[in-house]
DNA sequence: CAATAACTGTTACATGTTGTAACGCTACAA
DNA sequence: TTGTAGCGTTACAACATGTAACAGTTATTG
């Protein structure tokens, strides 16, 4: 089982958001590693960030393996994946699973400015005719 | 004060979700009204919607006003407002505010589909020279 | 006018999630 | 053999969410 409920994948808390993008960041870490890389923004006790990774891997955002007897923890999923899936989330729950209007949304509310767009259709265009993978 | 907690706007739980679609679909409704049109999928007794009706009140998702005695909840933003908002979200939280490549990973992730993507890329161009409004 | 119905206000409570951590056990090192 | 580095387990408070009871107030109607 990878995973219990299937919503969940888009929450995270503000520290595990903060230990996911650590683990982004620099890679598969230990608990210390972690622990150390966020002491200055997030000061945790060594079992505090334990759990937290523990619970992150429960919920399937990240795997371990042992060195050792040290675990070491990594990304499940890169994390643009991981944003895609919650914005995929988005979409189901607000756009009847239609993405483009969204998208629309999107440059109309200039989350994307007027310089991103012209290279996006661009992009877009060119990915248009790029076979697809699948998810 | 509209709002306390920035990043919970996009939180909805199940049931507020329901009620908010409810709501984006009918427009302005009473509690009743609510009620009613949600009984088949989830029957509540009307204290119960009444409580989901205040919160999302709270959260800054409802306003009401009142008529005669009786409250009237209409959404405050645009369902697709909301939709974006989230995304925003999701951005600032996983994209380091870049949303060019979220849209990309939507592309190469089948989020989009190809024909949608030729459309998409021309309404994009379109808009791109098309005066934006702020938020 | 009094009983009733229609509404809102307030309070409560069980679950689940998230942040935070203490303790305890085990294996390796000096 | 004795620390010490690391994991396993358990706990707990705060908050979010679903669900609802009960109380109070204003129309309505016989």
């Amino acid at each position: 089982m990878t995973n219990t409920k299937p919503g969940r994948l888009t929450n995270l808390g503000e520290v595990e958001q903060a230990v996911m993008d650590f683990i982004w960041t620099h890679g598969p870490s230990t608990s210390e590693a972690c622990r150390e890389g966020l002491a200055a923004s997030r000061p945790m006790k060594d079992s505090t960030i334990r759990t937290v990774l523990r619970r992150l891997e429960e919920k399937g955002f990240l795997t371990h393996k042992i060195e050792g007897r040290t675990f070491i923890y990594r990304a499940s999923h890169a994390r643009a994946k991981v944003a895609v899936r919650a914005v995929k989330n988005i979409i189901d729950r607000f756009c009847s699973g239609s993405a483009e209007e969204l998208v629309l949304g999107m440059v109309d509310n200039a989350v994307l400015d007027r310089k991103q767009l012209e290279q996006l259709a661009r992009k877009i265009a060119a990915r248009a005719n790029t076979p697809q993978k699948g998810d």
